[in-house]
DNA sequence: TCTGGGGTCCTAGGACCC
DNA sequence: TCTGGGGTCCTAGGACCC
């Protein structure tokens, strides 16, 4: 591994770029308030149920880390400033990075807001290296961003990653040590320095599978290393064993792809009090088809499948889902199918989130256009045309009483009612949901 | 310590068709 | 009449990533 000159790379030796900013969200919102400058800041949720999404390097010295319940974060950094986030903004800042980066090659595909790979094949032929590349990138985000970030080069994707994290400033003992910037990772020294990374640090392993691998012996990337791909197969199934396998090795084939479509939008929320009624869950499932239908019709799409997630206090979850033989980008009709799923679920416990998603899009074509009863995007035409429109939207409406009806057949109503015995404070409950994207807020406190 | 909201992918079982 | 096996679609749950 080097980080400079004069072990320069060639383009065949780090044809992959990953670039990640430092701390996202909250060096925004530090640039924009340059008063919180110096100050541990994150960005999350401030209540009881909220976690961090971004902290600044300020707060890691506390031991603040992304991911972790502001209640535990706050225990760490009774000072931490905790702001609601902004996507607004972030999505300004995330797409000029986008720009920036793709000024250099237009093989770009962005992870999130704010990192992503580029393939630096394109620039063999004008003869740019590399690590001036990766350098000039960092200054022009740097300049006209004002926001550090680090950058990964390597043969693949995997290692590209693992450089970019290398690269970045690190927290040892409460003392920040600035990162180098940008790392190479030289395919001579790959596997060995691979071999040294635990197994959690390749991606795909997670807490879960981690503690597999634990309880097999295996704790390190050189263990996976010898370990035959059958018996991690056996554990933790065919697919993440090749992967693991294959990642192992420090094979990795994955392509940089350029507008990788979504497959699915939905929207959730984890509430401040949880409920336990049907009728709030009703109520959240009914706010979610609007906002589910508006991300549908944004993006121009009609799906064919709308699932229901309810979380318990528990924290365990259920999931219904129902596809329909049509597309759908409709409020109601998202709404109705909606709500019949959510009705089957058994209400044992409190809810703590509901969720709803949209999924299996389909082209759209006129007739799912009328399918989808938007009678309005289409001009006004000849009688013979609006007659044709609102037989069709008769046929969709019957399609989705259908639907509902074999949701009800499948689950049978018997769940209907069983709310009723959960507890004496049902009602009032409802209009507490927190509005704040990390999580509900916390209840003014009083005075 | 106790876990948000945006997503993706995998697995396993059942239904259905050939 | 009873049977097998493969393919595809759907559903539910779980794990993971940022």
């Amino acid at each position: 591994m080097s980080s400079s000159p004069p072990d320069q790379p060639t383009v065949d030796d780090a044809p992959i770029l990953h670039v990640d900013l430092d701390a996202f969200f909250a060096s925004v919102e530090i640039l924009d308030d340059p008063s919180l400058r110096g100050l541990p800041v994150a960005v999350g949720g401030a209540g009881e149920r909220g976690v961090v999404a971004s902290a600044s390097y300020e707060a890691r010295r506390f031991g603040v880390r992304s991911g972790m319940a502001s209640v535990l974060a706050r225990r760490r950094c009774p000072n931490l400033v905790i702001l609601p986030g902004r996507f607004d903004r972030y999505e300004e800042y995330s797409r000029r990075f986008r720009d920036i980066v793709t000024d250099l090659t237009p093989t770009v595909e962005a992870i999130g807001l704010d990192e992503l790979f580029a393939d630096l094949r394109g620039l063999r032929r004008l003869g740019v290296r590399p690590i001036d590349a990766a350098w000039a990138l960092r200054e022009r985000i740097e300049n006209e961003l004002r926001l550090d970030c680090g950058v990964g080069l390597a043969r693949n994707k995997l290692f590209a990653k693992l450089a970019s994290k290398r690269s970045k400033p690190i927290v040892v003992g409460g003392r920040i040590t600035s990162g180098a910037g940008v790392v190479w990772v030289d395919p001579v020294l790959e596997r060995e320095w691979l071999a040294e990374l635990p197994v959690g640090a390749l991606w795909g392993v997670g807490p879960a599978t981690a503690a597999k691998l634990h309880r097999l012996g295996l704790r390190w990337v050189r263990d996976l290393q010898a370990v035959d791909e059958a018996t991690l197969a056996a554990h933790v199934g065919a697919a993440m064993a090749a992967t693991l396998s294959a990642y192992a090795r420090g094979d990795d084939r994955r392509e940089v792809v350029v507008d990788r479509g979504a497959k699915s939008v939905g929207h959730d929320e984890t509430f401040l009090r949880s409920l336990r009624t049907l009728d709030e869950v009703r109520g959240a499932v009914r706010t979610h088809a609007s906002v589910v239908s508006r991300a549908l019709r944004a993006n121009r799409q009609l799906a064919r499948t709308v699932t229901v997630v309810a979380r318990f206090d528990d924290l365990t979850s259920v999931s219904r889902s129902q596809t329909l033989p049509f597309g759908v980008d409709d409020e109601g009709a998202i709404a109705m199918i909606g709500v019949a799923l959510a009705e089957t679920v058994e209400l044992t416990q409190s809810v703590r989130l509901i969720g709803l998603y949209a999924s299996s899009f389909v082209e759209r074509s006129e007739h799912e256009i009328q399918m989808s009863f938007n009678v309005d995007v289409e001009p006004t035409g000849a009688r013979e045309s609006a007659e044709a429109r609102s037989r069709e939207r008769q046929i969709g409406l019957e399609g989705l009483r259908d639907a509902i009806d074999e949701v009800r057949q499948r689950f049978g109503r018997s769940s209907l009612g069983t709310l009723a015995d959960l507890g004496e404070h049902g009602l009032h409950v409802a209009t507490q949901r927190g509005r704040n994207a990390f999580g509900p807020e916390q209840p003014a406190p009083p005075g």
